[in-house]
RNA sequence: GGCCUCGUGGUCAAGCGGUCAAGACACCGCCCUUUCACGGCGGUAACAGGAGUUCGAUUCUCCUCGAGGUCACCA
């Protein structure tokens, strides 16, 4: 038989990390074994609706490479693909049940039956339905239903006995039928509750392989007791683990966890979140950690899914982009990095020509994520004037303020006297001149590159960033660095 | 609380009765070096605890402990 998956994200606004990951291993599956995979928007819940959030789905996925064969925007043989326009479709399928006596209709009204739950419950008991209206005569029924009061239909758990599935990861799983309550299929308002309507649709939609998170795990012997009633094959139910913030709490929203549109935004390449997604929760089973989407194709298997919940690890995430980023095209690499130069205020210094080759040298291998550019390279755009001179003394370079005055003085005016102002010329200007003076290339060039930057660490050395602060810039912080020094041996600063 | 699930270094994770218990991230050290990175080399670090089964348990069973999930006319 076709594989067959399915995601079905609730429109929120938003796509966590551990839901894209479930449409992830939803998809690879599918593709794995040239199957379906297919989207279904769950709509129904209009107290939480949110404007585009249906758009947020689609972009989230199509930005992540996961494509869908069918879903509410082609189409396909077994929509509609979204759930608010399959709301008649679970009425009937409910009241076979009740013909064949896995179903009843009953008249307990909520209020009642919320009374009795929240005493049974503060007796710290577990609240569990009686079945009350399981045995009202026929004739009542009919009497009731014509006189138009409302009404839920209740599944019918056997009393006594096992209800049971097989999951791909977890195995048997076994649970007593009088552990289990008479859930309610049809709500009052004739809606479907979302476990039935997720096996009427899973099961019309022809799915194959229910990928879905652990949440669902200690309910589905239940649903598959529904299946059982109507007489359908169940499905390969694969429970996915829950991706953890921490030891004791989930991935979440709400609680500051970053979705996958704020890492995108943050300047993690789409390629690397997913990579790294596949393997929280996933492994190949050998050492291989890089993966393109069609290799993870190849080697994703139901067996290399983890039993334990795991920990997002930031930290790795981030390596991992770096990672991705160093393996660029420096071509590539300096296109991506272009609007983030911009944003630092040094777009002009990037448009030189000459200027590419130099910020792809020096930035490449220090970005981690694109959002580390900006304050790696503000300080070319601007010079905090008043940073401290204690900067200009650094043992390992032999320097200090003495030395460091007496390094620009001799520089400034070695600099000024060049005739092409180019990264070569710079070089060979400086490191020729502490050869000359018998100078450590370090003591020369410390003072030079603070007076520059004002900064203790800067990407690139001070002969990079002299070529692109251009030579008026260069010259002009260099004599604001030697002024400072001079007036600070004076005594006036 | 009942029920379900899980438990290998700080994190991800291999292992599926016999291993000196992989690998990666992180961390530490050294080298490279024009600062910081990158890169190279090396290092610290784990089978939750206790009973069994077995010639032999990380691996199988049970208990304890810990963690998560679930018990709605929400999805």
């Amino acid at each position: 038989m076709k594989v067959r998956t399915r995601f079905a994200p609730s429109p929120t606004g938003f796509m966590h990390v551990g839901n894209l990951r479930t449409a992830l291993y939803a998809w690879l599956w599918a593709r794995k074994n040239r199957g379906v995979f297919m989207l279904r928007i769950e709509d129904t819940d209009q107290a939480r609706f949110v404007e585009g959030a249906e758009e947020v789905v689609y972009k989230t996925l199509r930005t992540a490479g996961l494509n869908w064969d069918e879903g509410p925007d082609i189409g396909g043989d077994y929509g509609p693909y979204v759930k608010s326009e399959r709301k008649d479709m679970y009425l009937p399928y409910a009241k076979q049940l009740v013909e064949s006596g896995h179903a009843y209709y009953c008249f307990c009204t909520k209020e009642a039956l919320d009374e009795r739950r929240a005493k049974v419950e503060a007796e710290g008991g577990t609240f569990k339905y009686d079945k009350h209206c399981l045995n009202m005569p026929k004739e009542e029924i009919e009497r009731r239903l014509a006189a138009g009061e409302p009404y839920v239909i209740r599944q019918n758990v056997p009393t006594e006995g096992k209800a049971d599935f097989d999951d791909a990861i977890f195995g048997h799983i076994e649970v007593d039928c009088s552990e289990l309550d008479d859930m309610i299929l049809i709500k009052a308002d004739g809606m479907p509750t979302y476990n039935f309507a997720n096996v009427i649709d899973d099961h019309t939609m022809g799915i194959t392989h229910v990928l879905r998170g652990m949440e669902y795990l200690s309910s589905t012997p239940k649903y598959n007791l529904l299946y059982e009633a109507f007489g359908w094959e169940k499905p390969t139910y694969v429970h996915l683990t829950t991706i953890m913030r921490d030891a004791t709490h989930k991935l979440s929203k709400r609680d500051g966890d970053a979705t996958f549109e704020d890492l995108v935004n943050a300047g993690y390449l789409p390629e690397a979140i997913i990579n790294y997604l596949a393997l929280v929760g996933w492994s190949p089973g050998d050492e291989r950690e890089f993966f393109t989407l069609s290799e993870l194709k190849d080697a994703f298997s139901l067996e290399g899914l983890s039993k334990s919940p795991a920990i997002f690890d930031h930290l790795k995430l981030r390596w991992m982009n770096a990672e991705y980023i160093r393996r660029m095209d420096g071509k590539a690499y300096f296109e991506k990095a272009k609007p983030w130069l911009i944003k630092a205020g040094v777009g002009e210094i990037a448009e030189k020509p000459e200027n590419e080759e130099i910020f792809t040298r020096i930035l490449q291998p220090r970005t981690e994520i694109f959002s580390d550019i900006a304050p790696n390279v503000d300080f070319l755009a601007k010079l905090d004037e008043d940073y401290d001179t204690e900067l200009f003394t650094n043992k390992k370079s032999k320097t200090d303020a003495e030395v460091s005055k007496n390094v620009l003085s001799e520089v400034i005016p070695l600099l000024e006297s060049l005739r092409e102002w180019n990264e070569t010329a710079i070089h060979d200007a400086l490191i020729g001149f502490a050869a000359e003076k018998g100078m450590k290339n370090g003591t020369l060039l410390w003072p030079v590159r603070i007076a520059m930057s004002g900064r203790t660490v800067t990407p690139g050395g001070a002969i990079e960033i002299a070529a692109l602060l251009g030579r008026d810039e260069t010259m002009r912080r260099l004599r604001l660095g030697l002024d400072r020094l001079v007036r600070q041996t004076a005594g006036v600063l």
